[in-house]
DNA sequence: AATGGTAACAACCGCCCTCAC
DNA sequence: CGTGAGGGCGGTTGTTACCAT
């Protein structure tokens, strides 16, 4: 036998939320909070709305300080770096971005940010392998500091600054390497586009 | 101007965790 | 200690706006 449903889903709204509803959830969240339970909010405060609707409804767009629209490309940079460290845990990446909630950043990730991140990896997979087939050599090793084995710096190729938009110059991308090549990377985006990549060799060596 | 495709965002679903009893 | 209700969270879907053809 499954669980007992939240709310009695036939008699409840769904769908976008009116002015109205919004305005009375916000003065009765604002008045007594959640009295209690987000469960009981709804019949106390006179709105035909499942609990769990009236909370993310609070959480993600009514409660004061939320922060909407565009991201900045230091939030973009952060949410980069958060998601190497924590995966898809978006609560905890939208804890360290102030006015942001864990549903915009995944919204922004879906949306923008993991295209982003594809073409990033995709522009440095397709320079490792010209270079592997021209170079007697892979990239030399110019520093360990930062934990990687290999650093190689380029300019990405028949793209300009202006048509590269979509991508981060002057900022920076990390992710795991979806190929399996490495075993982690990252890269530093010049204003000019010279593309800085950082790699942790698989098995001690680049598998091209 | 109409239509189809895509992007962006809001909201829902359902599972898991926590905690009171 | 076991159980169940409520909250939290990530994945997914639905809707709308915008753009290209």
């Amino acid at each position: 036998m499954g669980r007992a449903p939240c709310c009695d889903k036939a008699n409840v709204k769904k769908g976008p939320w009116s002015p109205d509803e919004d305005a009375t959830l916000k003065l009765y969240v604002e008045t007594h909070g959640t009295a209690g339970t987000w469960i009981a909010l709804p019949t106390k405060a006179g709105l035909k709305r499942c609990g769990k609707s009236c909370r993310l409804r609070w959480l993600n767009y009514l409660r004061p300080n939320i922060k909407h629209g565009d991201f900045t490309e230091d939030e973009d940079n952060l949410i980069f770096n958060l998601y190497n460290q924590h995966g898809s845990r978006w609560s905890s990446i939208a804890s360290q971005l102030p006015g942001r909630t864990d549903n915009d950043v995944k919204n922004h990730w879906n949306t923008k940010l993991k295209k982003k991140k594809k073409l990033l990896v995709a522009a440095g997979k397709t320079k490792l392998q010209t270079m592997s087939s021209t170079e007697t050599s892979l990239p030399q090793t110019i520093s360990n500091s930062a934990g990687f084995d290999s650093v190689a710096q380029f300019q990405i190729p028949n793209v300009s600054p202006s048509s590269f938009s979509d991508m981060v110059p002057g900022g920076r991308g990390y992710g795991r390497d979806e190929w399996g090549l490495m075993e982690d990377w990252g890269c530093y985006f010049s204003p000019d586009m010279v593309c800085t990549m950082f790699f942790k060799e698989k098995n001690g060596k680049l598998c091209l």
